[in-house]
DNA sequence: CTGAAAGCGCTTACAG
DNA sequence: CTGAAAGCGCTTACAG
């Protein structure tokens, strides 16, 4: 069956194109009549606009594009689901791209969302992202950009973020309150901003409660398997510094849940021998045995605000265009894993 | 800064549109020296084709719909994983949409699609989906059409699926093999097909087994929580079967790890009062205590093959299409819950 | 209340 | 090798 145009509609009822066309936008200077006529023929034809013919005349798409590091991350899920329920109330599409943890994939991403002509962009930074050129490169397009989670500090645009330094800060000023003094950090890669935040959280509670930072403590997971990561370095941890650690805080649950597996396997016990300390609140760290305390993050929230900031930009793009950032509030979840 | 044309390079370069557009394309019958312009010049204003106006032309837009029940989902998310990946090598884009276990919103979904003009589309079905004549709507509009997972059996479309009976029917087999006698089925809402088949192929590994099917030790898990339903039907079975069942066999690893958290909370050893097999292969289902038995399900094989059969589909458009379905192997995870 | 016409930005069959 | 022209399907300023 071939798509039934305006065209088509107007030849049947004897009328104008540009008539079927009002009538079928309710403008008011057509007769009830004929507004009836066409909306009874469309509806029977099953009339579908033709939405490039759409786009090309009215220099919209109603399609935002979405760049996320994986699908496949409690998390980014969670956001993914609050940005194409936001997106959908304001009937708008969302096409979903993932780096992959790989700057090249994201450039290469952003190039094709801007050939798609999308109205608006979303991104959460790949670790490996260094430079900013293809954030700038939409900014120049006039396209409005917001980032999320994994931002980019320099980058001049509206942002979601939660305080990730206040967030770890918080988790380890309550480990150091329950009493443990020698605390572990499993921290992401050096470069990522969330990485680099939670770290320095984590230090200034150290610091703030007259704890001293021991750089032996700090491991780096960087291998993009967070599960093993977690689990390798709880591994080296005990190695090293068996009896002389009593907590971890871990950068996400799934590191967190990495050691915890660790130390399940081995007969070291959770929380009397060490305590552990996840990020993100994920569904699983509630069902895992202990469960694990962690800091919840508010992913389907921050998918929301995510589209309705961008929203805004993409209705006034003709106005001056003041960003914003918006943080999320974070809440600790305590259970039986400290 | 406004989009570049092909009318622009054109006028800066005093040549016409079509050789502008046909040294871009790189066709043979423009000259080295106009293409070598061309390009330099396209190349340094930025000039990004406008989508529309090609869509409109070529009259397809490279772009696919995806409905999927939600994204916030192991298997769906490592399927979404699998499309968009597959999608990508084929300069595909990918429209993502939720249905949210809500058929109204499925069909208000495809028509979403079918108005941007999607080359074509893939679903898997919510579990509330029980007429199909959105799907005949989207063949009627001749736009290809691949489900995957949650099907419909009527529907004349290619699928990719696993045989969802099999893969029960072994799951049971090796209960029972292994001893198991009182075998309880969590099953899933009645409607959907994988959870008839899987309810299916579990009652057929009893007959054939000469174990006798007893309906009381059948629980159906339909209130969209999984975690919860599997939770509550533990709960259940425990007060009416007490030491009058052996084992369960749950439709999907998340109600299987529901039903293990509360005999885990109960002191109800696994699997030694009570053996859980699970479905899918989630991720968690390795790292919970115990580490679950479960049926891997290829998702990510899944999404890709889905995204290829359309591809197929879509390419051949104009040939007479021949329907196929698509059956991957599935396999026995045995771990410590059985 | 109705409709002719221009134009969005591109592609391609055709003429030269 | 180059370009004028038609047309994809729509929207809207304008004339009547």
């Amino acid at each position: 069956m071939k798509n039934v145009t305006l065209k088509q509609i107007a030849e049947a009822l004897n009328i104008s194109i540009t008539t079927v066309s009002k009538a079928l936008k309710d403008y008011p200077d057509v007769s009830k009549d004929t507004k009836q006529k066409v909306l009874a023929l469309a509806e029977n034809l099953n009339y579908i606009p033709n939405s490039s013919a759409v786009n090309l005349r009215t220099q919209q798409t109603k399609i935002i594009g979405v760049i996320v590091p994986t699908t496949v991350h409690h998390f980014f899920a969670t956001v993914i689901k609050g940005i194409i329920k936001a997106a959908k109330k304001k009937n708008y599409l969302v096409i979903l791209m993932q780096s992959e943890e790989d700057d090249m994939q994201e450039k290469k991403s952003v190039d094709l969302l801007l050939s798609k002509g999308v109205d608006g962009i979303l991104i959460s930074l790949s670790n490996n992202t260094r430079d900013f050129n293809h954030l700038e490169k939409i900014k120049n397009h006039d396209i409005p950009l917001v980032l999320f989670d994994k931002i980019s500090k320099i980058t001049k645009c509206s942002k979601v973020v939660i305080n990730d330094q206040k967030a770890a800060y918080d988790a380890v000023a309550y480990l150091i309150q329950k009493g443990y003094k020698r605390i572990a950090h499993f921290r992401g890669d050096l470069n990522p901003q969330v990485s680099i935040d939670r770290f320095l959280g984590y230090k200034k509670a150290l610091l703030d409660n007259n704890i001293e930072f021991d750089p032996s403590l700090v491991y780096i997971c960087n291998n993009n398997d967070d599960f093993n990561d977690g689990y390798e370095s709880a591994k080296k941890l005990i190695e090293i510094h068996k009896s002389n650690v009593d907590a971890i805080f871990a950068i996400t649950d799934m590191v967190a849940i990495g050691a915890l597996k660790y130390f399940n396997d081995n007969n070291i016990k959770i929380p009397d021998d060490v305590a552990i300390i996840g990020f993100s609140n994920w569904f699983m760290s509630s069902v895992i045995t202990p469960s694990l305390t962690t800091v919840d993050q508010p992913g389907f929230e921050m998918g929301k605000k995510a589209f309705k900031l961008l929203y805004e930009e993409i209705k006034h793009k003709d106005k001056k265009i003041v960003h914003k950032t918006i943080e999320l509030e974070t809440r600790l979840i305590i259970r039986n894993s400290t």
